[in-house]
Formats: structure tokens, sequence, C-alpha cells
DNA sequence: TATATATACTTCTATTATAGAAGTAATATG
DNA sequence: CATATTACTTCTATAATAGAAGTATATATA
């Protein structure tokens, strides 16, 4: 028996609750971070280019794990680290990330700043760029998620 | 000639991108607004039951504008009355809006409230949804955009 | 014509969120 | 045993937000 998450949300809205889960300027990086970065470990995040403070990457975390978005397990080689994962709620945002960029392709292409060959394929073929991001995932899982 | 409009990014990345323009607590409650409620007008949006402050409303229309997701005419019928409309760019944003509320159906259904059928015909037809929301907005803009 | 009301804001203030620097506790490495 | 790494927390200055109130202009009503 799962114990159900609760939500504080403004109203009823799907809008609005979904802004009131990831509607902020940094749970959707943190995100991005674990499904296209392939990034697991809390100090990798801290490196990313955005430069994302300390305190608002543990405050994230917390409230994505919270709201069931990730889920952690300590790291296999050492108790000091933790290894944060995408639950299957988590990796079901991949629609609507896909939707985001191919936005921003389509209209502030001279913002972006990604290689050529990754935008043509997210471009060109959505749904085979979509499967490859999930591959990466489950090998991630195979080989960390007993 | 049209000008170039410059956003403010904190990267080149597509998802920090998008986030730069439309990541807050409000601004896609805006777009949806005028997406999906049909609302043109400042007063209206107050009234949503969000409950919106006029100072935020205000700056977030203005936002909006500044980066071409939406503009303003005069109403036809009052000079002290105006009508905001989205623009090709804030149109364009359906697709992610629409992701945004399938994830939102298929993980936490429990928080929705809006009517079964509407949730029915975006789930099982989201294309045709698309395309409903597209016409309602053509004819909005047959009747105020010459 | 004078007065009231509607609309689209702006201003003010208290509260909350954020960024960045620094500190801490537990673990691992040399 | 000393040092470094990791995942945080704490502190503080700055910025954003919410809510109430005020303002300017246009329109409606007596």
């Amino acid at each position: 028996m799962v114990a159900k998450i609760e939500h504080k949300t403004r109203t009823g809205c799907p809008v609005a609750c979904v802004l009131d889960i990831v509607g902020d300027h940094w749970t959707l990086l943190v995100i991005r971070n674990m499904m296209f970065l392939g990034l697991h470990e809390y100090k990798d995040m801290l490196e990313t280019e955005e430069k994302i403070s300390s305190s608002i990457l543990s405050n994230r975390l917390k409230k994505l794990e919270t709201d069931g978005l990730i889920a952690s397990i300590d790291h296999p080689e050492s108790k000091r680290r933790k290894l944060y994962y995408l639950t299957s709620m988590g990796k079901d945002l991949i629609h609507m990330m896909l939707e985001m960029v191919l936005w921003a392709n389509r209209n502030i292409d001279h913002l972006l700043t990604i290689p050529e060959d990754k935008l043509l394929l997210l471009k060109n073929d959505p749904d085979k760029f979509k499967a490859l991001v999930l591959v990466q995932i489950e090998e991630w899982e195979k080989e960390y998620l007993s």
C-alpha cells in the first residue's frame, strides 16, 4: 500500500496544478539534469552551467522527492553520496519537456546553443529522440536499481 | 522589417531559455486564460479563480508583450478597455500546454476538477482538442483583428 | 453638466523566495 | 591521523510576491 502524496494546489485547473509542482525557475532544470544530461548526483548538478545555488538545489530535490517526481538511494560505492533518479511520474514529463524544446527551436532558435545534429533529430523525429532518452534512463536503472 | 526582440537568458539550453520566458508561477496561467478560457481583458483575468494580484497581472502582461508572446489593441467599444491576444509565438505554446494538461491527467488526476467530457476529448483526441482551441482563437481574431 | 462608476493600471508595504557565501557532519583517501 | 569530498544547512543581503490602496482616464447616469 502506497501512501497518497499530498500536493498543495491553488485550484483544480490542470495548468495551475502542474505549475504548483514544477512552475518555478529551477525545478524543470533539475529534471533536465536527470532526463537529458544523465546526472544523478548533487555535486554534478551544482556544476551545470546555470550555476544553481546549493540551497536552491537542496530545496528543489526535496520538493521533487516529496511530490513523487524523483527518488533517491545511497550510492553503492559510498555512503556519503546519493543517487537521485526520476520516478515514472518524473520520466513522464518527457513529453512536456520535449514540447518545450521544440517550441524553443521554432520560436527562439537564435538564443539556443545546442548541437545542430541533436536539434535535427529532435525536430525530424521527436519520438525517436524520446525513445533514445528513455533507453539511456533504463540502462542506468538496470545498473543501479536492482 | 521587424525589430529583433531581446530576451535575457541564463544559458543557451532550450529548457533554460523557455523557463526564462514562461518559468514562474503566473505567466502560463495568463497564457491559459487567453488560450483555453478565451479571456482577453484585464478585469476578466483578475477574476479567475486563482486570484492573481493586480500588480502581478500587470507585470506579466507587460513581460509577455515584451517577449512577443502576446499583443494588445484598444477595445473597439471603449478607449478605457484593452484587448490582449496571443501572437503566433504565444499560440504555438499550445503543444506544450496540452502536454502539461495530459501529464496532470495521467499523474495527478485526483487533484483536477475539469469536466469529465473535456478531459476525455483531450485524452482520446488531443489533436482534435488543439484544433478546436485554435478555431476558437481564429474566430476571435476574425472579429477583433481586421 | 455634474457625479458616479469602470477600467487599467501604479504605488506602497509586509512577507516570502532567492543567491551566494560560509559552515558542518559524515565518510573516504593518502 | 590529516586532509579532502560530499551533501547538505545556515546566514544574510537582495529581489520577488501578495494584497491593499490609490490614481488617471473614459464612460455612464442623474
